[in-house]
DNA sequence: CTGTTAGCGCCTTCAA
DNA sequence: TTGAAGGCGCTAACAG
């Protein structure tokens, strides 16, 4: 298969290389009819520039990458729908790498993503106990723009798209609170996240400002083992029968203490009430009293990537006064065909 | 910032550029001792190989592309999630597009992908109602490998990973008539899909050979519009009152269809019994009777990626008969911690 | 309006 | 074992 491009079409065509370039990409000072005869040509042999050659002459790749933990979680899946819609509507490809909450995984892939391959980052930070953030550095300080979003790098000073996520750990523990609860279980993600300190500070406020005292024993830091955290939860219910709330600040541990309480024949929301971060619809269907918080996130994928395209295509450095903070939806009833 | 490449390091080295480029690779003919100082200086001024000239100069890329309807959708999460395992395993980037299920999106994306950016390709071809394949012939014939999955294209002559489409439909309608069901609602994704015509041949052959006749009017073409689709199946049920089973060869279907039957305040299983193909953990906590058949979506993209990468690497082309056909889990209850 | 020329950064003959 | 040179395909000066 001979490849079809520029050389060939200029042989075919009787022009220089230089012309059928510029003809293709629509230049002011190519004559109309040649234009039409290169477009003709092009199109009957259906050539395609060499993106890797335009990328290399041009230095830039239209390209950019989403490094995220997961991909197999509706959060990330939405907001890569929304990241994607973006990208394709500006022309920009999208590489996606998965770091499996993985903080040597991550670091690879940035250091990879240091070669020029990529012109722009959206990023949201593995949940790695350790706060090594050393590969994010050398990354940033290597050239592409970085936007995180969700699961933020504080320590860098670039742009980043969030929830209100002390707002919601508030809102949603005093929800518990005024529904009558008084022994909250707070279920959050192991490791050194911000958001998840943020869910927590704000669970820590409620039950302040609510005169209830904190109880560092019914906080439980869940893995990313599912089965494993239904035991954990299953043991901690069991073990302090007075419990008779939950905030889940995942979608998965939510999910995690619906199947404990059934385990345990401990009825939801008589028994033990729970409330959830969850973008899942179908979570709410589970059952009317797990009561659901849901971030934005398809909304959270454009963003992010609005601003890191409007920044590489301007050239303007990220500043991290450009971040954002949207607002998840609290409390809503998934509304079935009957609402 | 000036860039850390090739001629940097040579001149800092007082050595070539070719020397240079053969101790980064390790090639035999560098004295041990040079290649141990080009690799020292290269770490440390963390040099990273431009990744558009290499691809220029060697004409591959290293890079596969994954076209999928969705990513909103636990099968294609998953399989993304396999896709990536093998890729990243091999050194390989994965771009990542969408086609939301538009066969025009889908046309235009194939178009930019004949540009040489990828080695191969992996595919789950759109659910559009035009038959017209021309745009996957074209890219065919312009070079990269391919291999679909799922969803396969028929008419183009390379391999595919799918699952046993037909003999889950088959399961599936004689659970549903051995559990007393005979007005079983076949509920569908509109369009013109592979799996979709085979789980409808399953469906018609189990009602032909326990003697139910086939009615076209409990044939439901579902869209993409959840909503809709629930609006669909109430009307259905509601009009139908002799239905008493439902076969949803879709994850979103078989959720519309609970939410049908709980808008009508019709019981599950006691008056409507549903099976439906579901790759969510979540879908079968919905009610234990919803019965569910699960594909194995991780697996699928691990073996679709390894047949991909293998045909690149060896440079073989790909051939019907390396296809696979996995089976899916049916009727499996998710276990709780109490099993 | 069109052609010639000079690279982008890298790899790979060929020659020393 | 190393260096010099050419070229992958494309773009962007600079000439004409």
């Amino acid at each position: 298969m001979n490849p079809v491009n520029l050389k060939l079409l200029a042989q075919k065509l009787n022009l220089s290389i230089a012309t059928v370039s510029r003809a293709l990409q629509d230049s002011h000072e190519v004559s109309t009819q040649t234009k039409e005869r290169v477009k003709a040509l092009a199109a009957e042999l259906n050539y395609q520039p060499n993106a890797y050659a335009s990328s290399l002459r041009r230095n830039v790749s239209k390209t950019i990458g989403v490094v995220i933990p997961e991909v197999n979680n509706h959060f990330f899946s939405l907001a890569i729908n929304g990241i994607e819609a973006v990208a394709r509507q500006q022309g920009y490809h999208v590489l996606i790498y998965l770091t499996h909450e993985d903080h040597d995984r991550e670091a690879d892939i940035t250091q990879y993503l240091t070669g020029g391959r990529v012109d722009g980052l959206l990023m949201s930070v593995a949940a790695s106990a350790s706060q090594d953030f050393s590969h994010l550095k050398k990354l940033y300080d290597s050239k592409p723009a970085i936007v995180f979003f969700d699961r933020v790098c504080e320590e860098l000073p670039t742009a980043s798209v969030t929830t209100n996520d002390y707002e919601s750990g508030y809102l949603a523990t005093q929800h518990l609170i005024e529904a009558g609860c008084r022994h909250i279980v707070h279920l959050m993600i192991a490791g050194n996240l911000s958001i998840g300190r943020m869910r927590m500070q704000g669970y820590h406020a409620a039950l302040e400002s609510h005169g209830i005292a904190f109880d560092e024993t019914l906080v439980v830091n869940g893995s990313d083992d599912d089965d494993g955290n239904t035991h954990l939860i299953t043991d901690l219910l069991r073990q302090r029968p007075e419990i008779d709330g939950m905030f889940a600040s995942v979608e998965r541990l939510a999910i995690s203490s619906y199947q404990a309480c059934q385990a345990l024949g401990r009825a939801i929301p008589a028994d033990v009430k729970i409330v959830g971060f969850s973008n899942l619809g179908v979570a709410s269907l589970l059952n009317p009293a797990l009561t659901t918080i849901t971030q934005p996130a398809y909304e959270i994928g454009r963003e992010a990537a609005t601003i890191l395209l409007r920044a590489i295509e301007k050239k303007h450095p990220i500043l991290p006064s450009q971040s954002v903070v949207l607002n998840s939806t609290l409390f809503p009833r998934r509304s079935t065909a009957r609402d």
